[in-house]
DNA sequence: GTATGATATGCAGTTATGCGCATATGTGCA
DNA sequence: TGCACATATGCGCATAACTGCATATCATAC
């Protein structure tokens, strides 16, 4: 048996909607659905600080949204599509649905896409 | 233009998913997917204090899950299906899912359907 | 009017949450 | 070995959330 069924439905629920109670993490769920990033692009995206981006970053996975992979220094964080949870998937669709127009995620995926663009330093394109 | 412009899409959704994000809540959902209650009826399926369910019916209501209808002293709350926010009905359809094993959800609706064979003083049968 | 039952709410205490600061860990390169 | 960059985390603080108690409001019945 793997460790989901030993965590009850409910407080895995109470997890997955409390991760997406918060302005920080549904903006970081945006700009994930744009393309994976690691944390310090999604701290250039959102103009927030390296633990915020971090903490938040953790919930979101531990919450059972998204999935790590590290590479070298770099930690590249995406949306998991194939998880365990079954709604999970259903969750990330109705956050995009519903914010698809909000103006503070368009700004987010603009700045990502931005910096993606400038040339940046030691970031292997072969990670995405 | 209705109230919920006014309101932006982001806090309305942190506040809907604030909402789903505590059991009493969810377990309150599930009792009004069996049917309509007033709160003394939450109250009695739940087993939980008249304050407890009092509030959180109100939050549910404020997130926009809940109609509720007046009818002499009884306050009848209920799923609203035909909200103006979309996602709501899919929100809740995920809830329904993710707990339909639950076992407090399950022994809570026994005692609502309990409680509602036994007879009731003063209760007018035609509320629902 | 008085009494009873249903519901809502102000207040206070406890707990949980979010975040910045400083710091630790870890990786790659000179 | 040392340095720069990326990431994670312990600590403390401010704020928000949840609840019980007491009480207020309101409808109904006597």
């Amino acid at each position: 048996m793997c460790i989901t069924v030993c965590v009850s439905a409910m407080r895995q629920l109470i997890k997955a909607c409390k991760a997406l109670s918060d302005e920080t993490r549904l903006r970081i769920l945006h700009v994930l659905m744009e393309q994976s990033c690691c944390v310090c692009e999604v701290v250039r995206a959102l103009g927030i600080s390296q633990t915020r981006a971090s903490r938040n970053l953790t919930t979101l996975y531990d919450a059972g949204f998204l999935k790590q992979s590290r590479e070298g220094a770099w930690c590249l964080y995406s949306i998991d599509e194939g998880r365990a949870v079954g709604y999970s998937r259903d969750l990330v669709r109705v956050v995009g649905e519903a914010l698809k127009a909000d103006e503070t995620v368009l700004r987010d995926r603009r700045r990502l896409r931005d910096a993606a663009e400038s040339p940046r330093r030691g970031h292997p394109p072969e990670l995405r």
